[in-house]
DNA sequence: AAATATTGTTTTGTGGACAATTTGTTCCTA
DNA sequence: TAGGAACAAATTGTCCACAAAACAATATTT
């Protein structure tokens, strides 16, 4: 059997090699980045550079810049000398994000609603369209993932870029709190009422708009952060303790 | 004549070398940092990192790192194979960039109130009293300096920390943004009614902080962006107009 | 047998070498 | 003399090798 597997396809530009250069890099990221946000990593998993560089064909160097970039949006933890693990945001990091979303989704309504165009308000619904769509046929994913991609698209409307950034960089974090404590069905059930705010924009109507999305945010943290109170290495210790008492009961 | 200049002392842990790995990567990464936001060098300039490396007194590795970290701040600008510069807001980035500040600082005044602890405001204080003194001597800089921190402080009371670090980026970036629209005057001047929100905010006064940062935000904005409306390259296209058109008519 | 010391393996940190690209200069040609 | 091609210099991108640190396993000591 051979040892040697070959390295991961990385999207449209499959010639058999080269890329230009940084478009190599952004594909690389790109994968990691879903790979953490749609949890098909979990929270804590090592990510050795080695692993990494031999997987996606290319030197440790690449790599590396990529972990500095995912380290710097905290979806990644990097230690010195222990290499890099997917983040685990603590109770107090999710709280923090969560908070914060408030304060920009809200903050930045009223610009969106002022530059909402009908063909904006358009794509908006599309995205709900999909995301009803996903919910229907069970795709927890798909619809997690659209979820976020609503509240991003939305700010995006604002034509705001530093706020835009931002709120992407709290949407995948808030994806990471969600695997981390997340009930297995949070996040994406009761498949938003996305619907609802869309009409309050399309109708002009700021306030009713920010006082939906804060309810809202409200509802999503409620649901995901409240489930478990505990980061795992105090979880560690509960389950040690555990063991302990066990077996010295049964002794 | 000697070539080889000694390198740049970093701070501190003046031993005769080393510093605890990763310490130095920061400690490169603050100078930088602060020769940037406190414009001692002018937006536009090439950062090479044979330079950087030889000033520094580590490889290029380093330096790319730190460079990489300030490109994801927006405080400098990497092209490929072009290199690293100190970046060139837009107007386009400077007004998102204010909009950005307006909605986080004001989103977070009820916040800071509800945790304003008598020693915070103090804190507080203590700022105004030294960029008071600072604006009293003449010190710009100093003065320039002090006034983001005072806005940063304020937002750190919160104690969330996803929103005090995206503060403080749009804090350097407004640095950036005066160093390259700003009047000599713009950004210190009229050195802060800082202390009158801290008046607000010990009295629990929410609504009254969050109309005062609104507007104080706006007075800054208009001071700093409007001076100028052009964007270095459309300056110098214009210019070029101009002194072709002047040529012209010399001729 | 428990705690500690030691050794070996794995993984990360750093510097330097080489290739690729851009930039600047010189030379040639129309 | 202007335009352009070929060439030279400087700078960045990528990889690899070695050093240093952390981790795992075994041996040693009490």
């Amino acid at each position: 059997m051979s040892k040697k597997r070959t390295s991961i396809d990385l999207g449209s530009m499959q010639g058999q090699e080269a890329m230009p250069g940084s478009a190599r890099d952004e594909a690389i990221y790109r994968n990691l980045y879903a790979a953490i946000v749609e949890n098909h990593l979990e929270p804590g998993t090592k990510l050795p550079e080695d692993t990494l560089a031999e997987a996606f064909g290319v030197s440790r160097t690449s790599i590396r810049k990529v972990l500095q970039r995912l380290a710097y949006e905290r979806l990644v933890d990097i230690r010195l000398n222990r290499g890099a693990t997917v983040a685990q945001p603590t109770v107090k990091e999710a709280r923090d994000v969560f908070a914060a979303r408030r304060i920009v989704e809200c903050g930045v309504i009223a610009q969106v609603v002022a530059k909402a165009t009908p063909d904006k308000v358009e794509a908006l619904r599309d995205i709900v369209r999909r995301e009803h769509e996903a919910g229907g046929r069970g795709d927890r994913r798909e619809s997690i993932y659209l979820s976020g991609e609503f509240h991003v698209e939305l700010a995006r409307v604002s034509e705001n870029e530093a706020i835009t950034d931002f709120l992407a960089g709290l949407v995948s974090r808030s994806s990471l709190v969600i695997a981390t404590y997340g009930a297995p069905m949070a996040g994406s059930c009761r498949h938003s009422e996305h619907d609802d705010v869309l009409e309050l924009i399309a109708a002009g109507d700021a306030d009713g708009a920010r006082e939906w999305m804060d309810r809202h945010l409200r509802e999503i943290e409620r649901t995901v952060v409240l489930v478990e109170e505990a980061p795992t290495a105090i979880d560690l210790r509960k389950i040690l303790d555990d063991v302990a008492q066990r077996h010295r009961r049964e002794r």
